[in-house]
RNA sequence: GGCGGCUUAGCCAAGUGGUAAGGCGGAGGUCUGCAAAACCUCUAUUCUCCGGUUCGAGUCCGGAAGCCGCCUCCA
């Protein structure tokens, strides 16, 4: 089966197909490394955590490219403010960002280019794009003349005559020919400090935009098949990436353009400027587990905006507790009579799975199958009607849907000596019939985020998600 | 003002024109020292509203209301 995703510059459902048979290469518009990353971010990533892995369930080969945008206004206002080098200052961001994402479980791309790395790349396309007069120098500034490209406006359906002119074109923005033309490269000013480069266009630093055309680009070549990022880069970020990368190269820059909704606070954009933002460790610090914000943020369709709240959180947590049970139970089961209905079980799970997320990544429904099995194989647990045949083939299944949700606990959090002693007291307690004392380790380890069930094999322990 | 999106149960959320998935929460039951987990039963005669097309509309068409986003360095 084939995977369908809605292209943002058709806005329809398209088919991918790879340029390359079976290698995917796709670009995914990273974070400005200027502080903490909010959870609003991680909902971008997170789906595109998801379609990578689902390409990769596929048996697709993936090469994925995140940029760090580790120069802009901010991280150099920032800086200068504490006093410390750009490179000091963005560094720590980048290195919070890193573990971020490791606790979140997204998988890491193939590449992570810095903007910084790759300033000579950019003047070069910038010279590139002023010899094919597309791009023009004032006072030490380069802007891209919007007017010389015609597909301009062509991702986001906008008509340049329709935009109202934006607050923020004010007198820093010097002698543009055009009021909606961009900024390629910036000449220093004594607000940048210590941070420019001396090229063949002068002294100065590049534009934003500039970054994701080169970057992109170099690892993945002139034309490849998936950009994606959050609606909000639609515009003018994205257009003005097409219109850079095809202007300077007269061919198609990325096939599927793919934009993930906002996370919603109160009703709001998640976002710095409204103050209305949480960070993965705030949640954390209420208690959250990073693997509950992992369900919370993937669980919810990419086009679809999620409403934050705790209640949420708490929500996912709940849900994640009876799919990570489901296999902590099932790995423990010892296989009864098998009733021949367990087979089926898995084949409408999996392909209802895979035909559910083919669908342009429907989650919800592929979630749906998995619950939906999730009770069914339970069922014959109860009624023991699972061979032990069954009950392997039940795991690889949710082991496998698992390469795409990873959702399960990591082997690491293993075995506690201490928590092995205390069930080990408390069994003592219940053999004598003490209930007062056996209630309270139970509840003493509860407090420690210990779980205790009996259960006929014994009692077991689970850690509270 | 221009462009786009959304509105389904207490909450979250799927839904090719064919009679409302799934999760959370809640109620009752089985099991249990008590719990937990698991299983069983129940929890939307109806999809923001008003028209229309159709044998049939959550789904298509028209209109209204409410909410959200983008409109020049936001994921």
């Amino acid at each position: 089966m084939a995977l369908r995703l809605t292209n943002t510059m058709t806005r329809k459902q398209e088919e991918l197909k790879p340029i390359d048979d079976n290698r995917v290469r796709m670009y995914t518009c990273g974070p400005t490394v200027h502080d903490f990353a909010h959870i609003g971010n991680y909902r971008t990533y997170m789906f595109e955590d998801l379609l990578r892995r689902f390409l990769k369930y596929k048996g697709y080969e993936v090469i994925q490219v995140m940029n760090l945008t580790d120069v802009d206004d901010k991280t150099i206002r920032k800086s200068r403010e504490q006093g410390i080098t750009l490179d000091e200052y963005t560094e720590k961001y980048k290195k919070a960002f890193f573990e971020d994402i490791d606790m979140l479980r997204i998988e890491r791309a193939e590449h992570y280019p810095a903007a910084t790395e790759h300033v000579s790349e950019m003047v070069e396309m910038i010279k590139t794009l002023v010899k094919k007069g597309l791009a023009y120098e004032v006072e030490g500034n380069y802007y891209f003349s919007i007017s010389k490209f015609n597909d301009y406006g062509k991702l986001s359906h906008i008509d340049l005559e329709g935009l109202k002119p934006g607050a923020r074109v004010a007198a820093d923005e010097y002698e543009k020919e055009s009021i909606s033309d961009f900024a390629l490269w910036k000449a220093w000013d004594e607000n940048d400090g210590d941070v420019y480069w001396e090229t063949d266009l002068g002294k100065g630093r590049p534009g934003w935009h500039l970054e994701c055309s080169v970057m992109s680009m170099k690892y993945l070549g002139e034309t490849f098949d998936i950009h994606t990022g959050g609606v909000d880069n639609i515009f003018p970020h994205h257009e003005n990436e097409i219109a850079q990368s095809e202007g300077a190269t007269g061919k198609p820059f990325a096939n599927l353009w793919l934009h993930s909704e906002h996370l919603i606070v109160d009703g709001r954009k998640m976002a710095k400027s409204l103050n209305n933002f949480y960070t993965l460790r705030e949640v954390m610090e209420k208690g959250f587990s990073a693997v509950a914000v992992r369900y919370a943020l993937l669980s919810t369709h990419y086009r679809q905006q999620l409403n934050f709240t705790f209640e949420r959180i708490a929500a996912a947590a709940n849900a994640l507790e009876r799919y990570i049970d489901f296999y902590n139970n099932l790995s423990d089961y010892k296989g009864g009579q098998s009733s021949g209905k367990a087979e089926k079980y898995i084949e409408k799970m999996l392909t209802g799975f895979e035909t559910s997320l083919d669908d342009d990544l429907n989650i919800s429904a592929a979630l749906a199958e998995v619950f939906d099995f999730i009770r069914d194989i339970n069922r014959l647990k109860a009624e023991n009607k699972l061979s032990d045949d069954e009950r392997i083939r039940a795991l690889d299944a949710l082991k496998k849907v698992d390469t795409v949700l990873d959702f399960l606990p990591r082997d690491d959090e293993g075995i506690d000596a201490e928590i092995e002693a205390l069930i080990q007291k408390r069994a003592e307690a219940k053999k004598q019939r003490n209930f007062t004392e056996a209630d309270k380790i139970r509840d003493d380890l509860l407090q420690k985020g210990i779980i205790l069930e009996d259960t006929p094999s014994g009692t077991k322990w689970k850690r509270k998600i």
